[in-house]
DNA sequence: GAATGGCGTTCAGATATATGAACTTTCCGT
DNA sequence: ACGGAAAGTTCATATATCTGAACGCCATTC
């Protein structure tokens, strides 16, 4: 198989893993590719700017790479939907949201939204991605999808094997999750954030979730919180469903 | 050269501008590859992600693409200062903002923030590169080049050719520009929308500029907008001043 | 300031890839 | 449902890439 390929996206994503720019010795060490070789796909990811030359012989990834990824929103055709449902829930509550996507195991952020106003700024999370077990906007995810597909986007460690039984507590979770129609996280990603989210619906797209992350000890009350989230959820969902039948 | 990869990253891009899913002839086609060989490489771009296949067998960028860009956002250290400076923009004026950066003959837009309210949306930009130097926010960023510098970021047409000497419509537009310390666009991007925008100077960075986007015909004031504008890049270029210092 | 160590770069042969023709499958029109 | 055509896939060979050692450069240290 063309393998220089897969060695240049290789290094695409071990750059963009790394929040530091990485020399050429470690970038071929960490991937097992002969430094020659890998001088080689550097300077054509150079060449073509999917990576940046910064002083010190370093490598960052490039702007045209985040122009490729920016051509990737465009063709998820809910972000027109979710987007503005979004702002609306960061302009009612003043509070960042998120629409966050199943990928596999992981929830991948696609939107953020910040509200206006100095406070603590939420680290970035544009493009992350967690373990969708571990975040709200994951289980909101997980929790409405059919029981024999869950397993499917656990880690091992969490579906346990054999009968693809869910570990006990995730199931009673899940359940809790269904039952609310909302799950809640307090901070188990982040020390001190609490997230809130609940279930977008998409008939032509995976399943995701819309979010809302705010500092515990905030005078933000859960269930008031929640009944927005749900209701941003549900009308995404609902233009969503409608879109289809066109 | 590593040819392979040059013609892998000929294909993101291919993809990245066709705002359909390509099937692999046209592909193979329009970059003058031979079809097997495109094949291959295809498969080797949709092994990690990068690209997804659609139905008919269309390809388009996969979501390992959008984290591969999200990540050159990140290492943009501009936009922790640039991004709450737009959304406050946003929030006073209830108009879209938007952060660009220079990048040879072009604009590259790097944040948009829409205004709440269900307004008409205009169209999403984000990883859009248009020519410099017919966009709000390429004039600005252009305007306060040092004089010799602006040729190179011009395209040949309007920059002429022996002595450098800019197209004398557009050089009067720029020094229009700098004596205001805005620019301004109405309709020569999007027919009926006004863009303001003013210079975001970044000592570690690209020449970039803020700017807003509304429609003709809105109660807001070109004046009173492109004082709140101006402030904003103020206010970021001044942190920015500051965090170079450290 | 000279020497040293590390790092990036270059080069010619071993090896895997690119190619175009032939095959298979899918799609479309009749 | 059938036939035809276009698209996707496979395969053996010519060819370009990958490799590892040697070179040159820069930064750092004594």
């Amino acid at each position: 198989m063309s393998n220089s390929v897969l060695r240049a996206l290789e290094i695409l994503e071990l750059l963009s893993k790394a929040d530091r720019p990485m020399a050429l010795t470690p970038i071929a060490e960490q991937l097992g590719i002969p430094k020659s070789t890998a001088h080689t796909i550097l300077r054509a990811l150079v060449s073509r700017e999917f990576l940046v030359v910064s002083e010190h012989a370093s490598y960052s990834i490039g702007l045209k790479a985040f122009e490729i990824g920016a051509a990737h929103l465009r063709s998820v055709s809910a972000l027109d939907i979710v987007t503005p449902q979004l702002v609306e829930l960061t302009h009612a509550l003043g509070v960042t949201s998120h629409y966050a996507i199943l990928d596999a195991t992981d929830a991948v952020y696609l939107v953020k939204e910040d509200p206006p106003g100095l406070g603590i700024k939420l680290a970035s999370s544009v493009g992350a991605r967690l373990p969708a077990h571990v975040t709200a906007v994951g289980k909101a995810s997980l929790a409405w999808l059919p029981e024999d597909e869950i397993a499917g986007h656990l880690p091992a460690d969490v579906g346990t094997g054999p009968g693809s039984q869910l570990l006990d507590g995730f199931a009673e979770q899940l359940a809790k999750v269904r039952q609310q129609g909302f799950s809640v996280d307090d901070g188990d990603t982040a020390a001190g954030v609490r997230c809130i989210a609940a279930p977008v619906f998409n008939p032509a797209g995976p399943p995701g979730a819309i979010g809302v992350s705010y500092l515990l000890g905030s005078p933000l009350e859960l269930d008031a919180a929640a009944a927005q989230v749900v209701q941003a959820a549900e009308r995404s969902t609902a233009q969503l469903g409608k879109r289809t039948s066109r």
